[in-house]
DNA sequence: GGTCGTTGGCGTACGTCGTACGCCCATGTT
DNA sequence: AACATGGGCGTACGACGTACGCCAACGACC
C-alpha cells in the first residue's frame, strides 16, 4: 500500500480553526482551508467529503477539549462543574458557536459530556422521565446561555443599543440593560446556572419522607 | 409623488417565509424569493438592502405573533405565560429557529417581549443586577429549549441514534433517551421552565423577614 | 392633455462559493 | 525497474449575492 495519509482530521480540523478565528465564520469556505494547508481547493476533498464534514471537524476539536471525568462530590457540584467546563471550551472559540450549536449533536465529545451529566443527575436521585427533563434543561440553559452571550441582546453592542431605547416605552429593560452591562460573563453564567441548579434540588420528592432516601425526584407538570 | 409602493414589507417577508416553509432554510435566496413574488430577481431589492433584511423580515413576522399583554395574576404565572407563548410562536415555524435565534435580537418584538417579562421579574422582587441575571436565565432556558429540541439530540431521529449507542458506554444515556421519546416537547418545555421558575422563587431574600415585603431579591454568587 | 420626475422591473455581468471530473505525478511495494 | 495506488491540482459548471444601468409605467402638476 503505497502513500501512507499525510494528513490527519485533527490536523484538517486545526487548519480550519485558524481560519474562523482569523477571519470569523463566514471566511471558513474549501478554498480558505486549503489554501491554510498549502493545498489547491480541490486536493482537499481526498480527507474531507464536503463542507458539512469539515464543519464537524472544527466541532469536534472544539468540544473535545472539554475533560468529562468528575466523579467526586454531591450531584449539584458535578453538574455544575461540567457545564461550566462545556462554557468555558465554548467560549474560549466565540467564532464558532453558531457551528457548535447547530452540529453539536454529531460528536462524540458531546455524547460524552452528556452520559457525565445524567450520571450525576441519576446520583441525584433523578430516574426516568424526570432525569430526561432535569438533563433537558440543564442542556437548555448552558446551550442558551452561549448563544444569548454571543448574539446579544444583553451584553456587548446590543447592551449599548438597548441602554439608549426610549426609557418611556421600556423603562424596566433600559434600566436593567444598565446593570446588566456590569456582570462579568462567567460570573452572569454560574449565577444563572446556580438558579437552574436550585430548581432542580428543589424539586419535591413524592410520598413521605422514606422516599427520600430512597432517592427518586418527580418533576410537576408545570404552568 | 407618483407610484405608491406595491409592496409591504410584511408582503415581502410572508413572500419569503413560504419559500423557507416549502423548501426549508437553505431554499432561502433573493431569486427565489423574487420569483415568489413573480419578479426578478434585482426587482426585490426595491424593497429590501439585501439577504440579511430580507432574514429580519421574516424573523420580524415570526416574532410579531406573539402576544405581550399579560398584566393581571402573579409574577410567576406571567413569565411562564409569556416563555410558552414565545415558544409556541417559534416552534409553529420550525425551519426559521436558525434565523430566530441569530437575528431574534435585532427585532422590536423580542425587545417588547424582553420588557413585559423584565416588568414580571421587577413585580417579583427582582431589581438591578438580580433582575439582569433573572431575566437572562429565562431567556437563555427559552432559546436553549428552542435550540435543543429544533437540533436533538434527544428528540426526533438523534433520539433514535441514541438509543442505539453502546449500552455499556453510555449506559444512563441509553436508557435516559428511551424515555425522552415518550415526552411530548410542549410538555417538556413546560416542565423544564417549571424548574428555572421554582429556581427563582426559591431564591433567598436577604436580611431578615421585613426585607421579604419590601421584595428585593439577591441571587447568589452560584457554584 | 402633455410633461416630468419618481419609482418598478429587469437584463447583464462579476466575483464568490461548493464540487464533479479527469489528468499527471509521487510513492511504496513487487 | 515496473506497477498500481492514491495525492495534488486545473478546469468547469451551476448557484449564489449584488453593482450597474436601462426602459416603462405611473401620479402630480402646468
Amino acid at each position: 500500500m503505497p502513500r501512507p495519509k499525510s494528513l490527519t482530521p485533527v490536523a484538517v480540523a486545526a487548519a480550519a480553526l485558524a481560519v474562523v478565528e482569523r477571519g470569523g465564520l463566514e471566511a471558513l469556505s474549501m478554498r480558505a482551508v486549503a489554501a491554510e494547508l498549502g493545498m489547491g481547493a480541490m486536493s482537499l476533498y481526498r480527507y474531507v467529503e464536503g463542507r458539512e464534514q469539515l464543519e464537524d471537524l472544527v466541532v469536534d476539536l472544539v468540544l473535545e477539549a472539554v475533560d468529562t471525568d468528575v466523579s467526586a462530590g454531591p450531584w449539584e457540584a458535578r453538574v455544575a462543574e461540567l457545564a461550566q467546563r462545556a462554557w468555558a471550551a465554548i467560549t474560549a472559540h466565540p467564532a464558532v458557536v453558531p457551528l457548535l450549536l447547530t452540529r453539536r449533536h454529531t460528536t462524540e465529545a458531546s455524547v460524552r459530556w452528556g452520559e457525565a451529566v445524567l450520571a450525576a443527575l441519576a446520583d441525584g436521585g433523578f430516574a426516568g422521565t424526570e432525569r430526561a427533563i432535569a438533563f433537558r434543561t440543564v442542556l437548555s440553559y448552558v446551550v442558551g446561555a452561549v448563544q444569548v452571550e454571543h448574539f446579544g441582546p444583553l451584553s456587548g453592542a446590543g447592551t449599548e443599543a438597548l441602554a439608549a431605547l426610549p426609557r418611556d416605552r421600556f423603562p424596566v429593560l433600559a434600566d436593567t440593560a444598565a446593570h446588566a452591562r456590569a456582570i462579568p460573563p462567567d460570573q452572569e453564567f454560574r449565577r444563572g446556572l446556580a438558579v437552574v441548579l436550585r430548581g432542580l434540588a428543589d424539586v419535591e420528592f413524592p410520598g413521605d419522607d422514606k422516599n427520600v432516601s430512597q432517592g427518586r425526584r418527580e418533576i410537576p407538570a408545570g404552568p
